[in-house]
DNA sequence: CTGAAAGCGCTTACAG
DNA sequence: CTGAAAGCGCTTACAG
């Protein structure tokens, strides 16, 4: 069957692929009948289900979504619900998620984001119940893990909105997938690059955090120690100082730190601001450059790498992040499978020798 | 404009969203007419031309790609062309080909995938000549860069058929797009990650490659040679020997280099068999285990990644590169642009840490 | 509980 | 060179 020669059978393979015409008439039924079953809906008697599906089976049926969406002239309305921070993680997040609005439209899909502070549950919580099933087909959400939030999340569900949690999970909340790295493991990544760069020397870890809370900081944390205290216990990591979403808070605490520890070989980022950290290095006027690990990608991170300050830096690509809840929204919307392996969000680690050429 | 809300106009934004009709009835022509000139077909008066121009311009059409395919009853078909190999990355590929042919039908595609003696360029511009601009509409190679194929490329690309280079570039041909990584950037990396990991250990560094004339291979050795000679003098690359694409002549060659260099204190598989460089290391009995950087994530790298014997892995994500190639031909197809973002292959680095979790 | 007909946004013969 | 009409595969009021 090579259909790709001028000598086969031309367009031998387009015979069939059943239609709903096709089951109609196996069934002998109406169109109608044939759309209120594909799609559940209510009034049809048990019998005639029956006859439907009988067809459906006998014919291999798959269903063209594109032409159902064209006839419900269905556009999808997704919320992206962010931390209002400005840090250049979520900025690059943003742009991520302004890639799939621009293609958005030849999908029949809406993409509106919303940015609320992110200390304010209350806020949020609000602004979750505010969203209207009828308006909103599925919700992105990135947030703190709050019992406020957990409920407002179980709320939408109700209403029969899907719900994804971006980068920061919320898994005692009933969403119906995250979209997001293990954190743990990439603490894990983070402790052995820095252990092996490290190369057998003994000392001390500055650990810098944003802030003690927040989930994903915990398990990154987490991680980092259990690799390090397993394979490099020459190695000590020290407790970890809050930088808060603040650079310059973020270098006094840091330039503290390795004032206190003036023998400190490297520092761990768990996810905070690194011009803070870099600024903090220049000023302890150091004896030994420190090896610097850090996380996410972002126009700082990558300027630093390519000068040397930062070593590593463990990453997600924001731009999966945004299509990935976008393939995941929509395809709860029509209540198809999920791809798995589609859908897992890779732990990336950047030197300076794979840089992206482009933003 | 808050359209989740319960309180806003209902789908206000729904307004307008122009089109073919609009256009129809703002240029004053009809249907036809219209549809002529969003397909740069023929036989229209430059003067109408401008006017259904005029009329795109001002209502800000964009067009419904799926309704047009509706009516096209268009299906993209696409040949993926392969080498005959049969280790584990090219399985991978497949498997990565597998999902694109899975998700397909809903995407009005179909996709073979033809395997192809390497070594055999006449077969493979054979078989290339062989396909029909009436039954194929997108090319996928990977294959050695030859002046056969470079002539059987643009010998399709004058057909009007559409070629994407895969995992290894043919630049010498007019081929669209290459989906691939940047060779010489991986080198890099390999180099640099063995010269962090070897922390300062002057030692000799065995190089094994699958054969001297493939284009990546040439383009990874050549970045990790510059690498080291910029960076980590006290390194010594040796020689490459080949492995073929054979495990048994891979450990052969490789146990060989070891014994000829017992104080190697790194291994860089560039591209070959790392079972045989495994058993090779396993034969040779070393005092210390060499440091082992390898290329492609499979599932013999991925298990000796974890059993500790292979120490970083430089690899591209196959699922990536076959969507890659897919919307790549399909841009092609419908002539609208690619999203160089979206389609920029990255080095992947890989160590036992952030290895995935599922294949 | 079921069906006939119109329509989603676009394209395609067929006339003229 | 241009247009009227039918159709792609599905859904949606509207009747009955």
């Amino acid at each position: 069957m090579k259909w790709w020669t001028k000598l086969s059978n031309p367009r031998l393979t387009d015979v069939a692929k059943p239609t709903v015409n096709d089951i109609a008439r196996v069934a002998g039924v109406s169109l109608a009948t044939v759309d209120r079953v594909l799609n559940d809906r209510p009034g049809v008697r048990s019998v005639t289900i029956n006859k439907v599906h009988e067809a459906i089976d006998k014919l291999g049926y798959v269903r063209d979504t594109a032409a159902a969406n064209l006839a419900r002239q269905k556009t999808y309305r997704f919320v992206f619900v962010l931390p209002d921070w400005k840090g250049q993680f979520l900025a690059s997040l943003e742009r991520g998620i302004a890639e799939i609005i621009v293609s958005a439209p030849q999908n029949r899909t809406e993409v509106r984001t919303i940015r609320v502070p992110n200390h304010d549950h209350t806020q949020l919580a609000a602004t979750l119940a505010e969203l209207d099933p009828a308006q909103v087909d599925g919700l992105a959400i990135m947030a703190k893990e709050t019992p406020l939030v957990r409920d407002a999340i179980a709320d939408l569900r109700k209403r029969g909105i899907p719900v994804v949690s971006l980068v920061s999970d919320q898994p005692n909340s009933d969403r119906d997938h995250f979209v997001g790295i293990d954190n743990v493991a990439a603490g894990r990544t983070a402790g052995t690059l820095l252990g092996r760069f490290a190369g057998g020397q003994k000392g001390k870890v500055v650990v810098v955090i944003t802030n003690k809370q927040s989930r994903d900081m915990i398990e990154r944390r987490h991680g980092f120690d259990q690799v390090v205290g397993a394979n490099y216990p020459h190695l000590e990591p020290l407790p970890s100082v809050e930088g808060q979403e603040d650079p310059a808070h973020t270098e006094r605490v840091t330039l503290r730190a390795l004032q206190q520890n003036p023998d400190a070989i490297g520092i761990y980022s768990v996810g905070a601001s690194v011009q803070g950290i870099a600024r903090a290095i220049a000023a302890a006027r150091l004896p030994k450059r420190p090896i610097l690990i850090d996380h996410e990608l972002t126009e700082n991170s990558a300027a630093l790498l390519r000068a040397g300050v930062v070593d590593a830096v463990i990453t997600q690509n924001t731009g999966h992040l945004a299509r990935s809840a976008l393939r995941v929204l929509r395809a709860k919307c029509d209540k198809t499978p999920v791809i798995k392996s589609q859908e897992n969000i890779r732990i990336d680690i950047v030197i300076r020798e794979n840089l992206p050429s482009m933003k």
